[in-house]
DNA sequence: GTCGATGCAAACGATTTGCAGTGGA
DNA sequence: TCCACTGCAAATCGTTTGCATCGAC
């Protein structure tokens, strides 16, 4: 799989006229080999590759990732935590997340009768949707257990 | 009715042991006289407040719109064009958001089927909603009218 | 050989913070 | 009086940018 990505990433680059750098490819590596709903920070990507003994600048992880979300190999999340996180989209179905403000885990949701519905919403204002974001903040059920809201919020 | 308002944010600031000095309460008379669903940046409204010979501190304004936040008068949106942005929660319904990326027009909208699946969604994963972002980004009516998609996209 | 890509370091810009002075309660 | 609040300026920090050099094609 990450072979067939590999190789499907290397046609779009060519098509698009951009250069199949060592850099990028590198990056594009990394980020294929990432978990199904593995959400990594730019600086995260970086210190990995580093790790690996590839001495890229942050500038071209960042210049490298705005590249691939611009061709949906990844997407761009803002969990409100000062930085962005991004996600391997390649192989992966789209979904929306759920985000626990205690301990940070995020659980992700797919709901085909709420983008049904959203996209009504948007017909109905002569609006096309792009993409959107969908995020659910709250008390995830291991904090849950943890400390117990009060009763009558139970 | 903003009187109103004004004389409930004092309850409120004298049940938390918060001072009612002149700052907040410029801040929250501005923000009070904002228009529904007016959205306007922490700058704007630091701005405003100048030009109305107010000379209050930027950091202020910042502090007491946590403030304003948290007794949820105010909501902070990410629209992802760098800044966060505020909006007047006080005597507004709740309410999501359609996103032009090509004008930044900002239209509301509100459906109660789609806030009953989240619900489900979240219930069947034990997580308790705190709060939650629903964003559409795309193409609003006006400016697809102006800039056409090609035809089999249409 | 060209021109796009890279590394480096500096710039950026919204937001936050430390601290001394101020003023509500 | 007391301590929370404020203003100021400096610090923060993720991200972007200018520019000289490099290297893919």
């Amino acid at each position: 799989m990450a072979k067939h990505s590999a190789g499907e990433f290397q046609e779009r680059f060519h098509e698009k006229n951009l250069k199949l750098t060592h850099p990028r490819q590198a990056i594009t590596q990394k980020i294929l080999s990432t978990r199904a709903g593995e959400h990594f920070s730019a600086d995260e990507l970086w210190e990995r590759l580093r790790r690996k003994g590839e001495r890229i600048s942050k500038a071209t992880v960042y210049r490298t990732l705005h590249l691939l979300v611009e061709e949906k190999a990844v997407e761009e999340h803002d969990f409100g935590k000062g930085q962005k996180y991004y996600e391997r989209m390649v192989e992966r179905p789209h979904h929306d997340h759920l985000i626990c403000i205690h301990c940070g885990r995020i659980l992700e949701f797919e709901n085909s009768n709420i983008e049904r519905l959203q996209g009504e919403v948007a017909r109905r204002e002569g609006f096309i949707i792009r993409y959107h974001s969908h995020k659910l903040f709250g008390t995830c059920s291991s904090c849950r257990r943890k400390a117990p809201p009060p009763a009558r919020l139970r």
